[in-house]
DNA sequence: GATAAATGAGACAATAGTGTCTCATATTTG
DNA sequence: CAAATATGAGACACTATTGTCTCATTTATC
């Protein structure tokens, strides 16, 4: 089972590796092997080694992605505090990360893992705004794929507003929340 | 100045190319000449012979987009109506625009006409939320790039919206107001 | 209908990227 | 320190795509 396959990967590695293929794919979607490498800091054969082909690393860091985004996600959600309390303590969680899997949406990888774990986030993301209908915190008569996916771009909004620097952490989490909820007037 | 260069287009078949661009490229930022050419229905020589390069084409319908997008835009920009009159009227002339430019996002052209044409829209917006404060439609507290940010995303959303099915138009107009002024409380 | 020009189809070289392999070097592991 | 092995560097064949060119055919224009 454990046999010491060759070609088995030094953590730093892999760790250096992935790392760099999220940072250079969501700035360039079509990045090579070559661009990964060198931002990586290894041989390209080295990429090779471990990832065959260039779709198996993209979907690598795919998976990760999502697992990460359903890790932070699912942490939050299990309290049992007020629905509104628990789309603030997601959007904390979640609105760092906006830079790590961003471009999840464009360079969409087929692999069914990353559909599932999608699928995963989008379940949860539905029982949610449940919740907060419930609560009185979103009107019934909105259509929840519209409340999903509001969501969904204020994450991105609030992640955007950190990097250009206007908006901290806890800032753009409180403006999402309001936003969504109050609307901004 | 006008003389009748070799190889002037036909108008139908550069509709059939831009038309096809546009399609093909939202569909796949890295959709390939050949796709563009099978999809317009011509071929592949025709394009290199309007279209010198690959960049070229994309910088073409880049343009094209920015320009579409700012007519609209404009065309609403001059009524002395209030602003939230303003902000709906452009969200009814953009949104149905959403599945055509919306690889400018992604398929960034450096193209400085297409930067140019992003600036003017830009500074639409925040011209037209510098209204709705003054209005009382947006509180003075909320940073004006995020409320643009928002403006964004709601044109996206409310095409996808309509894109699946379970919106009209007009409903995803008002929705996009409403998400953006009052929220969905 | 005759002429001119745009197009389609295909051949072509050039380029860029992928994936494989080898061997010397560096690093870990005992 | 010694043995094992992961890595770096580079060569290599292969593929896909681009961009150019030519020539026969279609389409527009007079």
């Amino acid at each position: 089972m454990n046999a010491p396959r060759k070609h088995a990967i030094r953590p730093a590695t892999l760790e250096a590796i992935v790392e760099a293929a999220i940072r250079v794919l969501n700035a360039n979607a079509g990045a090579t092997m070559s661009e990964i490498a060198v931002q990586a800091g290894v041989g390209r054969a080295t990429l090779h080694r471990h990832f065959r082909t260039r779709d198996d690393l993209v979907s690598a860091i795919g998976i990760r992605c999502v697992e990460e985004m359903n890790a932070a996600v699912q942490a939050q959600a299990t309290a049992g505090q007020p629905a509104v309390d628990r789309l603030r303590s997601m959007f904390r969680a979640v609105i760092p990360l906006g830079d790590r899997y961003s471009f999840l949406g464009t360079d969409y990888t087929d692999d069914p893992k990353v559909r599932e774990g999608y699928a995963t986030q989008l379940h949860w993301a539905e029982a949610l705004v449940e919740d907060l209908k419930d609560q009185g915190d979103v009107a019934r008569d909105v259509p929840s794929p519209w409340v999903v996916a509001q969501i969904d771009q204020l994450v991105w909004t609030a992640w955007n507003a950190i990097a250009e620097g206007y908006l901290s952490v806890d800032e753009a989490t409180e403006l999402a929340v309001r936003t969504l909820t109050e609307g901004l007037r």
